[in-house]
RNA sequence: GGGCGGUUAGCUCAGUUGGUAGAGCGCUUCGUUUACACCGAAGAUGUCGGGGGUUCGAGUCCCUCACCGCCCACCA
């Protein structure tokens, strides 16, 4: 016996991926056949910072299985693994050790010494992730491993963002961004998050202000209306009401916006109002913009502060006034801009330097005094934050670069329209192109330290200069210029997504033609989670169709297909998350159950449209899955079923033999469509099924009288046959659970005698329609039938489990009772018979159970208690009965008739058949019992 | 406001050309038959969210309503 008494999934595992690892087993090309495809898929690049969790976990394994399947079929596979270097991310992490040390902060220590220690803590802390990827299974070529900060990537970083500036797709512009005056960056919409804010002393509010009109103006305001909406009466206001959801913010204004039609303020266009604390006049402009439904109808504009503003400004010729630091504080006192053309009052040049709430609560506080505030309503509302920093966002005008994604997304919509991409689950597409369609520049300029600085040096006169270095940027300066020029370089970093946007081809080895690129790229697919469709998907499409051609010098996709997949969250339904304490560790559960066991509970729960809600108790059902496969091959094992070399699973001339060469071809066949369709939970299914509910516990237990029984050539057929059934499992579970049946692998076969590790052996490619036999087929289903009747009907009946019964088979076709007899070993032993007989006549005492072809009498008691067996057999006869009645409906049913198929129909005539001969039978059977009653 | 998804057994969810409702876990009863108690056998539980329609036939297609969730864009 060389398999142990169990499988030690914490002890096994490690060992086998250090095995798989030492001998290079997931190296590019490894177990490829001569001229094969080449199929690629790249890792989406985990955070150097990120340890693994669930999301990963699932990302990782189905990624996994599609490696290892299309290894087993021997194509020339590279899992391309790498790094993220994210930004912010992970110069938040650094920053925050650095406080938590007590050392030089960030700015303390200046950019080069902080960019330092960043790659320091990489070094050090960047390669957790990649160890728990072994440790999940990952079969990445870890040779290969790429990090997007690595010299080959930031190489191709800069090729790409220099080639678009010169191709006017990158370009750099002031305008209002979305700041994170937490991190003092901009960022870009997609890291944007809507926030619900509910009414507190400093948010979710509606002030309403009032704005004297210059010049002691006054206007009509309308109070009252008539059923038809007619102002019928009117006071005399010397002011305007504005309402704001940002007191702090009016002292920016630079105008009111009303709307051209609405009667209330239709006088006031043109006229100006004095802007309080500040002094300013202020114009009052029509623009559409303005809601009469919202608020007062009068809309104070800061266009400096408000991207609607923002706009309004633009058309109606309003000033911007920028009242706000990076750290959104105000900024007034040295403002000439806020200062130019007014006399603020002392108390509000004295906000000067405060933060930007509590500047709300004093602008609130002020006005108050002053007798303008209107009043204040509840109004809970959503409020943009930094995706990261989790703080308000301010729109803040500053200088940034954008790619023109509008220019970039054409094709990229097109692949997809055109099928040259295809999502799965397909509904995804409709998200992908509503948001390419919509898309708005994308600014990739960031205000960090950690990242790839932009390529971009300035002249003195600040004229830019892109190029790939800076000889470069100094050669193009002195073209320029005329004469040798200093030049500063851009101090900004590019939005994390931008290297990712390239990583199908930079990891490939572009902007160089590698014979890599020339094999792997367009790879195969990407997996992924909905969750970054915009942030990563769209922006490789957009990226790839641009830069890469392929032979004919056509745009060339990244991949041809996107399978999305669901998020995992907790038992509840929630986003696991750390805040929430409620993340389920993947490595927490690999200690524990395995890592194939959390491997088969995510691939069997992968099926599920957005979300998967993860159980313990889901894990340690899959656990106990692998366990049984591990006693199935004990048992094999135990009973002598070693691999035969010549096994031909063509030629067993054993029923059972036959049936589960049939199964297991139809087992691959299945395995195989789940796969090629991307329906991974299907493929589980499909194993689990088999496993468990076939090969455990049907054919091992027919096999049990052959394996022990006189006939020698039986025996050793089905000891072979037994293994094989056992070593198809192994190499179809493998892309699943690929440590437990490399290990059974091992220890039922040695790898010297099968040549190859489990990860490198064939893929089976039995063909179901030549290979199985409907004959064997047939015969196994009815056996299997008849014990499940058998013993069905001893517990219903109370029959003692350990007792044998005799069994008459009475009205026995001559097909039933050949089976029978080919079969009576093995049913004797299942549904415990002491012995069995063909019969004309149940014998007294017997009761009977129906089944196709015959009456199955067992001799369960001395005397029969005739009053349950009727009970037992009506009930039977009424189910019948209520089948028989619906199915002869049906065959009336001129409609059903003429226009079912005709196999549905034959199908419907031979159940109703069936069904009338068992209930005769039944009838049959409590006629007797009526008369030993009576 | 626009888009997408969900509503099936106590719980979590499968169910791909429309043709007699499934799995895991849980539950009930029984069980030391020489792989497995991380097991075996038997069993209970569903008006497939409501309503309407198409069809010989609808969990599956169409319309509609209700509730839940997500994404995008926004409301001073």
């Amino acid at each position: 016996m060389t398999i142990d008494k169990t499988f030690d999934p914490g002890a096994a595992e490690p060992r086998i991926a250090a095995f798989w690892d030492a001998e290079q087993c997931f190296r590019a090309g490894a177990n490829a056949r001569p001229d094969a495809p080449g199929y690629c898929i790249v890792i989406p690049p985990p955070n150097v910072t990120g340890s693994l969790h669930m999301g990963h976990a699932l990302n990782n394994t189905l990624q996994d299985i599609l490696a290892r399947w299309r290894r087993m079929q021997g194509d020339d596979v590279l899992w391309q693994p790498g790094q993220d270097h994210a930004g912010i991310a992970t110069q938040m992490v650094v920053e925050r050790q650095l406080a938590r040390d007590g050392a030089p902060s960030r700015r303390e220590l200046g950019r080069e010494a902080f960019v330092a220690r960043i790659w320091e803590w990489k070094e050090q802390s960047g390669g957790l992730i990649i160890e728990q990827l072994k440790r999940l299974g990952a079969s990445c070529d870890w040779s290969r491993n790429r990090f997007t900060m690595d010299e080959g990537l930031s190489r191709a970083v800069r090729e790409v963002f220099v080639s678009l500036y010169k191709q006017g797709l990158i370009y750099r512009d002031k305008r209002l961004v979305n700041w994170d005056p937490h991190f003092e960056t901009a960022i870009s919409d997609l890291e944007v998050e809507q926030v619900e804010v509910r009414p507190s002393k400093t948010g979710g509010k509606l002030w309403r202000f009032r704005y004297p009109l210059a010049d002691g103006g006054s206007y009509r305001h309308p109070i009252a209306f008539d059923e038809a909406g007619a102002p019928t009466e009117f006071e005399e206001r010397d002011y305007l009401v504005v309402a704001t959801t940002r007191p702090e913010t009016m002292l920016g204004d630079t105008g009111v916006a009303v709307h051209p039609d609405d009667p209330r303020y239709r006088d006031l266009v043109g006229r100006e109002a004095i802007l309080p604390l500040v002094g300013r006049r202020i114009r009052i402009v029509a623009d559409d913009y303005a809601d009469p439904e919202q608020g007062t109808g009068a809309v104070k504009i800061t266009p400096a502060h408000d991207f609607n503003d923002f706009q309004v400004g633009k058309r109606t010729g309003l000033g911007l006034i920028n009242v706000m630091g990076p750290k959104a504080t105000m900024a007034l006192a040295d403002n000439e801009a806020f200062l130019a053309d007014c006399a603020p009052e002392p108390e509000a040049l004295a906000m000067d330097g405060l933060d930007r709430f509590e500047a709300r609560l004093r602008v609130v506080d002020l006005l108050s005094e002053r007798g303008l505030l209107d009043g204040i309503d509840d109004h809970p509302h959503q409020v943009p934050h930094g995706d990261r920093s989790k703080t308000p966002l301010e729109p803040y005008l500053t200088d940034q670069w954008f790619v023109d994604a509008k220019t970039l997304a054409g094709p990229a919509l097109e692949a997809v329209r055109g099928g040259a991409t295809v999502f799965a689950p397909k509904n995804w597409e409709k998200t992908y192109y509503q948001w390419l369609e919509n898309i708005e520049p994308w600014c990739v300029s960031r205000q960090l330290w950690w990242g790839h600085q932009i390529p971009v040096w300035y002249g003195p006169d600040g004229a830019p200069f892109c190029e790939l270095d800076e000889a470069a940027a100094l050669a193009a300066a002195e073209a320029h210029y005329g004469a040798p020029t200093a030049l500063t370089r851009d101090e900004d970093v590019l939005d994390t997504w931008f290297s990712s946007a390239l990583w199908p081809f930079s990891t490939l080895g572009w902007p160089d033609q590698t014979p890599e690129l020339e094999k792997y790229y367009p790879t195969a697919v990407l997996v992924t989670g909905f969750d970054i469709i915009f942030f990563w998907v769209a922006r490789m499409m957009m990226t790839g169709l641009h830069f890469m051609k392929d032979g004919a010098g056509a745009p060339e996709v990244p991949f041809r297909d996107v399978y999305i997949h669901a998020l995992v969250r907790d038992e509840d339904g929630q986003k696991m998350s750390k805040s929430l304490g409620n993340v389920m560790d993947p490595l927490d559960m690999i200690n524990v159950y395995g890592a194939d066991a959390l491997r088969f509970t995510l691939t069997s729960m992968a099926a599920m449209g957005r979300d998967i809600k993860l159980s313990k108790s889901r894990v340690e059902g899959y656990r106990n899955f692998g366990t049984k496969l591990w006693n199935a091959a004990r048992f094999a094992e135990m009973n002598g079923c070693a691999r035969d070399p010549e096994f031909d699973p063509g030629a067993v001339a054993q029923t059972v033999n036959k049936w589960i060469v049939g199964e297991t071809a139809r087992l691959r066949e299945t395995c195989d469509a789940a796969l090629e369709g991307y329906r991974f939970n299907e493929y589980a299914g499909a194993l689990y099924a088999h496993v468990w509910g076939v090969y455990c516990d049907w054919y091992l237990e027919f096999a049990k009288p052959l394996l022990q029984g006189g006939d020698a050539a039986a025996q050793a057929e089905t000891r072979a046959c037994a293994a094989w059934a056992l070593d198809q499992i192994l190499a179809l579970m493998h892309p699943v659970s690929p440590f437990i049946t490399e290990e059974l692998w091992r220890v039922t076969g040695g790898l010297e005698q099968r040549g190859t590790p489990l990860v490198h052996a064939d893929w089976p490619t039995l063909d179901a329609a030549a290979i199985a036999d409907p004959v064997a087929d047939a015969e196994m289903a009815w056996v299997v039938e008849m014990i499940e009747a058998i013993r069905s009907v001893r517990a219903e009946m109370n029959a003692p489990p350990g007792a044998k019964v005799p069994l008459a088979l009475v009205g026995a076709t001559e097909e039933a009772a050949a089976r029978m007899e080919r079969n009576a070993a093995l049913v004797e032993r299942l549904a415990r018979l002491s012995d069995w007989r063909l019969a004309e006549a149940a014998p007294s005492g017997a009761i009977t159970v129906t089944m196709d072809g015959a009456d199955l009498c067992l001799t369960l008691a001395d005397v029969i208690d005739v009053a349950a067996e009727t009970t037992r057999l009506e009930k039977a006869q009424a189910k019948l009965a209520k089948e028989i009645v619906g199915l002869e409906g049906k065959l009336r049913n001129e409609g059903f008739l003429a226009k079912a198929p005709e196999h549905v129909v034959a199908e419907q005539r031979e159940r109703l058949a069936t069904a009338q001969d068992e209930a005769r039978r039944l009838e049959a059977a409590l006629e007797r019992l009526r008369q030993l009653r009576g």
